[in-house]
DNA sequence: CTCATCTCAGTCAGACTGACATTC
DNA sequence: CGAATGTCAGTCGGACTGAGATGA
């Protein structure tokens, strides 16, 4: 039996910030990955394929910078996005410790994929907010993100 | 050589709540990981401690619903609680399918030292914000919680 | 029989650490 | 020399799945 008192929240957790925050990334994250399976992909590839096409080609390492991926991380992730063809990795003539990352015309593709299906995301999650809420929200988690990065 | 055009971040993402969720959520973690680990706790067992002192003892799957925790990482997490003395697990004497779960007083000791810990997370995580903004913000995640929740 | 409960054995993506060879 | 890069191997907490045994 299972009765609606079994699923009062206590208020330590309710009241904490840094608790909905990672409720409502998790439930995001179910929302975002489901999206994604179904055109093959996972976060980080789009985050990448993101970055590849806004800056154009560049090292992994400028890579993991711009998209918050670990450097160990960005291997994995651009073997997986150049196995199918996404994404060209070819040695830097000017730096040989470096590889340059290429989008090519399919990553083009599957990024445009993703883009149409991470709206629907966008619009399902934030559902019971109205337009001008969502931009509070949005305006006070970059403030919140923008003071961590620069600490 | 590590300029700051290696941090631009990319607008797909600047621009979509999801990422701005599991970012903020991620340094949120990082943060609230730090203050657990001093006194050698993690998020699960803060959760459940922080139900068992507001609803009282209850069974382990009335746990997981109340913090939103699966009923088999409910199982390790209350193992863990038990070898520190912090909970007691006793059979249920009107339903023997069920674990009767009490919080002790180094329980509620423990509950109250990560209380304070957590306490100064949040302020570290939302010094940018001002009092208003953060109880906009507490107010606006609590609605996507409660939305997503209902569906 | 159906359903809930507890438990165990896994998987999975994401975040992170430490090490190493190579190159700047 | 110190520092950056790419790679590999591995850890970790959190979220989830499937199955099994027990009992309401």
């Amino acid at each position: 039996m299972e009765t609606a008192a079994d699923h009062r929240v206590p208020a330590r957790l309710r009241a904490a910030p840094s608790w909905l925050l990672t409720q409502t990334a998790t439930h995001a994250g179910r929302l975002v990955q489901e999206a994604f399976a179904a055109a093959g992909a996972r976060r980080y590839h789009y985050a990448l394929l993101a970055a590849l096409a806004e800056f154009g080609a560049a090292s992994q390492a400028v890579l993991g910078r711009r998209c918050g991926i670990d450097r160990s991380d960005v291997v994995a992730a651009l073997n997986e996005l150049a196995e199918r063809g996404e994404v060209v990795r070819s040695p830097d003539p000017t730096d040989r410790r470096r590889n340059v990352i290429t989008i090519t015309p399919e990553g083009q593709r599957q990024l445009r994929r993703i883009d149409e299906r991470l709206a629907a995301v966008q619009d399902t999650l934030l559902a019971p907010l109205a337009e001008d809420e969502r931009q509070q929200l949005t305006g006070l988690l970059t403030r919140v993100l923008e003071h961590a990065r620069r600490s």
